[in-house]
DNA sequence: AACAATACTCAACACAACGTTGATTATCCT
DNA sequence: AGGATAATCAACGTTGTGTTGAGTATTGTT
């Protein structure tokens, strides 16, 4: 027998829990969050949650990996091909942009968890994301043997600074569209063809 | 009757619980520090913790802002002029050696706290402060109207950038000195006469 | 519509860490 | 040497944890 995985029940309860987690975590930040906390808010029994939850730590971690599994679905659907081919400067990748489409959708998660009351974890885990794929972009752009500075430490360089834009991007409401967050983005990056020709006049 | 700032008592358990706390972030990681935990280590009462911090929040917070008060005597006490002077692209910025050479002495405290079992919070602290530093370069570098993109998205994105190679840095075990990391900073930010040179050969 | 499965509720449990207290001992400063 | 105070120790009630067993309510299935 295998369990039910469509009962109403079931989905209702998980998706109470988790908006209730992203809820508090914007107001006290994770580490200040007890279980009491969430059923209390939730308004459903503690025991319920330790039904489908070791702990919170648990409930973390399977949201953070219900977001990257939809993230890498959406960089996996765009075909490879175009996904690391850049455009002219004044064209956004398409890529990035589908990326910070998600990223609004889900920004009340995200804002919590990677504002200053966050998981450290899960910003590693974006930066590492962000760094595979600009590996494979600069590999395409760029000779290996040209570069003036370790590979390693550019990209660790490039992708920080793009969380650090996405974060800024969140906390200061979204006001910017994906496209133009994109654009600005690439004239920030040193890389592609028009590098270093986007950032003055 | 004013207490007693000197003695030694209170210095020595002082400094043993910060060590203490220092090690065990590095171990399990903020969050999953009890204070017993640090008390059982530090082989100290537990009730001797509670003379000096309120808990372990507070233990935390005096521990960053007694590192930030030195990172700032440290901006201070190099002349302005001379701090934001920018150099030969071939020659480090002075402020930014000085600061990786603090880094360095502080390098297990600084590196549980930007880890990923870390402190967003202190995250942020540090880049506002790189970010100020960064305000001043670009102000004596750059006119305003000329840039392309909005000045707070590009500091967002200078300030997280170092902020991310200073991780990597204390990752993979500072096998750089501070004049090279300097350098490599240098060479990847599109700031000073070199700009956008620095990259490519 | 009725039944079986099971998600959820509820009350209770032992356990661990919290933050505080009062009395005692050890150490430091002058 | 003597007064001040830091540190120890044992004990307290409180809060949250994770689990259990028994009852109730919803659900999918036939």
């Amino acid at each position: 027998m295998t369990k039910k995985l469509n009962d109403k029940r079931v989905m209702r309860t998980k998706r109470l829990i988790r908006d209730t987690l992203t809820e508090l975590m914007e107001q006290k930040g994770f580490d200040a969050i007890t279980v009491k906390d969430i059923t209390d808010k939730a308004m459903i029994n503690r025991g319920t949650f330790y039904l489908h939850y070791q702990d919170k730590y648990d409930l973390l971690e399977k949201s953070e990996a219900e977001f990257f599994s939809s993230l890498e679905q959406i960089v996996r659907d765009l075909n490879p091909q175009v996904a690391i081919s850049l455009t002219s400067q004044n064209e956004p990748f398409p890529v990035i942009v589908k990326l910070f489409d998600y990223f609004q959708e889900t920004a009340p998660f995200l804002k919590a968890l990677l504002g200053p009351k966050g998981d450290p974890k899960f910003q590693v885990k974006l930066k590492e994301m962000i760094k595979t794929l600009m590996r494979q972009v600069l590999l395409s752009q760029v000779n290996q043997e040209d570069l003036l500075v370790p590979e390693e430490f550019l990209l660790s360089y490039i992708s920080s600074a793009h969380v650090g834009v996405v974060q800024y991007w969140l906390e200061t409401g979204m006001q910017k569209s994906s496209e133009e967050m994109t654009l600005i983005l690439a004239k920030m990056t040193l890389l592609g063809p028009g590098h270093a020709t986007g950032l003055l006049k």
